[in-house]
DNA sequence: CTACTGACCGCGA
DNA sequence: GTCGCGGCCAGTA
């Protein structure tokens, strides 16, 4: 396992449960900013047993990155509505639940978009 | 080496 | 909402 990649799962196991966070963040948080890719890429490879709230992870527009109707899609919103993440036709709003939700609201007084 | 693909992103039209 | 384009690599053929 390569240290750029142990950083990404940390960062991934950092999202605080009810919150969701983008690939880009993520990758960001890393210290790897750009590089959203790989983030997505590595979630298709978390080894076996290894727990990890990969379904906290979107696309940066909310949008649950699997196909819709999928098996990973379904278990995704599951998931994240299991912990009160608001799920709608397969899009979360990144404004009240992002990971930054609470600093824009902070900044700009704007309760949930 | 090139070409294509992928749990991505931001911009512009 | 849609589409295209360039950027980001990493894996595979």
């Amino acid at each position: 396992m390569q240290e750029a990649h142990a950083r990404v799962y940390a960062a991934i196991a950092a999202i605080p449960r009810g919150r969701v966070a983008s690939y880009g963040a993520i990758a960001a948080r890393a210290g790897l900013p750009g590089r959203a890719r790989l983030v997505g890429r590595l979630l298709g490879e978390v080894p076996d047993g290894m727990e990890l709230p990969w379904y906290r992870v979107l696309r940066s527009d909310g949008h649950i990155a699997m196909p819709p109707g999928s098996r990973g899609f379904r278990e995704q919103s599951r998931l994240l509505r299991a912990e009160g993440v608001e799920v709608k036709n397969g899009r979360v709003p990144l404004s009240r639940f992002g990971l930054d939700a609470d600093i824009d609201r902070l900044l700009w007084g704007m309760p949930g978009g």
